[in-house]
DNA sequence: TTACAAAGTTAGGTATTTCAAACTTATTTG
DNA sequence: CAAATAAGTTTGAAATACCTAACTTTGTAA
């Protein structure tokens, strides 16, 4: 089912969506998912079939929703590369909060895990290269204002990067 | 149009396929628009019904098939955002070759222009910034295989940085 | 120049995802 | 407990984006 059968955004969507509202609220109801999901409640009921379908969730008409342990396997992984795409856009890009959120919820759907495991090393590569850092992202974003790099913004910066490393 | 109506992935799809023919065959022919996207001869035709209609693409049945200004620079941005992301991909995250490109052509619908700008910004940054560059990719490669950083090696790196900073 | 092949179109059908509105079941509250 | 309200379901319709197969137009070659 996972490579040949790949789930569409809108089921992944909901996967992603009951596993928080399981969280947050302990139950997910179908008007919370509506909620959450921005749909009304008839589509929701649609979606549940299809996915209990493919045993993603347990579901029977008039009761509690609860994922199995697949398709809580594939929520987690959805969050996760939200999470995962959101930290870099928004600490790493500096793109606004709820942008880097809107983004992250469509880039989730199509980076794959793989992918996002790249990504993943690459931003702790970032936070923990003596190079990189938080003051190198600082940098970053003063070249962003300043429109361009110059050499003894540079120096300076440089030094402090090599002094920070001997302490 | 632009805003309130934006253009499905599939739509987005055509018009960056029909550039792509326009500037390597001269003209976009049916057939290989429908080759390029992957899809029946017959779905071309529905789609560029849908494009004319929104004025993007000049289509009179059996003839030949060119982009209108407006969908000319729709497709400059989506082929834009594809070469953005997919070197992104592959020169820094080091996403090989095909897969690089297989999921640029998912996101580059995905991530709008401010935030591809944004992504621009940041690999000129990487370019370019004295504390990172073609050697720090490197490095970032070494740490993909290491698995960890490790105080010597990186001790050595940020000399070799300085070194080539003063030079 | 006619006949054939290639390119393009049309028609009819399927799947997915959504909506609105009518309907059913469950829960709350007077 | 009964009636009102909330939650959930069903049905029928729409939009999108495909497909296959039959059909039409165009261009070419005998």
């Amino acid at each position: 089912m996972d490579k040949k059968n790949p789930l569409s955004e809108s089921l992944e969507d909901y996967l992603e969506a009951i596993l928080r509202l399981e969280t947050t609220d302990k139950v997910a109801r179908q008007k919370d998912i509506a909620e959450a999901i921005g749909v009304q409640r008839g589509s929701v009921t649609s979606a549940l079939k299809v996915l209990a379908e493919k045993g993603l969730v347990n579901y029977e008409p008039y009761s509690y929703i609860t994922l199995t342990s697949a398709g809580r396997k594939i929520g987690r992984e959805i969050e996760r590369r939200h999470r995962v795409i959101k930290d870099f856009l928004s600490r790493v890009l500096q793109i606004g909060d709820d942008k880097a959120d809107a983004t992250a919820c469509h880039m989730e759907h199509v980076m794959d895990t793989e992918t996002v495991n790249s990504l993943v090393k690459f931003i702790q590569f970032i936070d923990n290269c003596p190079r990189a850092g938080a003051d190198w992202i600082e940098a970053y974003v003063d070249y962003c204002s300043a429109g361009k790099l110059d050499r003894k913004t540079c120096r300076s910066c440089l030094n402090k990067c090599v002094a920070d490393f001997a302490s």
